[in-house]
DNA sequence: TGATAGTGTGACAAATTCATGACAAAAATT
DNA sequence: AATTTTTGTCATGAATTTGTCACACTATCA
């Protein structure tokens, strides 16, 4: 639904005319002037879409899209490169490095969030009631059960909320405060720590049926499920 | 377990396409060319699901929802929309009227498919007047009677309502609000707590035949009935 | 090798949630 | 009208869950 985006573009009025698209199309712009400031800003909140300008000072884009790539914890996030008309630009290069799509300069709003649209509904996995099944581990939440390799997983509310959304957004990192935006809802006031000592709940919950390290600590970004233990 | 589904949608190409997945899904498609026609087919056949394309000529995809949500008769039936790609569609609107989800075209007939599934699977069973047993517990609604294990077991009239709802849709976690709806009536006005006492006197007159435990607690939930007691 | 920031863990008190018995009002039955 | 049954609510105590802290541990880098 919403989502954030960040924009690294050096041009200050384009900068403007990209975070404005963005809000009114619902979703929530984070600015950066350079590569640099980008690496930064993604220390407190990992964007769920990167718009890459394709020319910048200091490291370029596509340098800085092989980076984010090369990096485990950044490297599934989409990338919508930005690229001036009459520059050229090679495709190629562009998706080698894992660029999902592109949009050339001057851009029309309505393709700009188009092309937002589409890239961000390709992996939006919403939380649904749908049976969810990952690694051996089954989670049903109409009849509110988990179970993993024939055993039943006892878990607490907070647990099977935060399991539920893990599961439904498996393979991707999680900060803490995004986890506690999707599991503890908007309105409340809890530390970051406290999901800390939900996980590890959680991982003892998981442990009876094996499944303890399906969740995974991403040092200095969060946590994520995953079926690859590295 | 086949579906009558209702399928209004103006371009006939689309239409055809929608009616053959529907078919091959083992359902029964219904075509109409317009939300009019479509209201007209509702008087013979009331469907157990939707496909509402979102641009219609006349009325249009979201006018109907509203209205077919407004009507007691038909506010129950799921909704998928379907939203041409680029159209600009207001999640929050679809949602709003009552959507219960929604599709965009060009769509891949498994994705189609998978969300059928999904909605109709997600929709409640009735209430029927058919006997139904359950490990060794037998109702009857048209004689108003439960036996188990040999034994009469006396209920009064919101246990009975509450046993048979519980029986008719095992396995599935009700949150007391459900339960409200379902086992009370809408117009109630009911504490929560109050489903609590319910369930107690149900399980102490279940305890004659030894099926007390059948009715489980599902902490943060609600209450299920299933024969497996974890 | 330390120093440092980030994470795991056990403990604990507060808060929440649930089961239960009691009770009076309402409804049904006699 | 009297009696019995049913129903909704409350108070209480038990059980579970939850948020936080202090401290142990670990990865990372100078």
């Amino acid at each position: 639904m919403s989502a954030n985006i960040l924009v690294v573009e050096d041009e200050p009025a384009i900068q403007e005319l990209l975070a404005l698209n963005i809000t009114q199309a619902g979703h929530h712009p984070i600015r950066a002037l350079s590569a640099e400031i980008a690496h930064d800003l993604m220390r407190e909140t990992i964007p769920d879409l990167i718009l890459l300008d394709w020319m910048l000072p200091g490291i370029n884009g596509l340098e800085f899209a092989r980076k984010l790539k090369s990096d485990a914890l950044t490297k599934n996030i989409p990338i919508i490169m930005l690229t001036a008309r009459g520059e050229e630009y090679d495709k190629v290069r562009g998706l080698e490095v894992g660029a999902d799509d592109y949009v050339t300069k001057p851009f029309s709003p309505r393709e700009l969030n188009a092309r937002i649209k589409a890239v961000l509904r390709r992996r939006a996995p919403q939380m649904t009631d749908d049976p969810i099944e990952f690694n051996g581990l089954r989670l049903d939440p109409t009849t509110h059960r988990v179970i993993g390799n024939q055993k039943t997983i006892d878990l607490g509310p907070t647990e099977f909320r935060l399991l539920h959304f893990f599961m439904s957004n498996a393979e991707r990192v999680h900060t803490r405060s995004q986890l506690l935006d999707k599991v503890w809802g908007d309105r409340v006031f809890v530390e970051d720590r406290t999901v800390d000592v939900h996980i590890r709940r959680l991982r003892n919950a998981l442990s009876v049926s094996g499944h303890e390290d399906l969740i995974q600590t991403v040092r200095g970004a969060g946590y994520r499920l995953s079926a690859q233990n590295s």
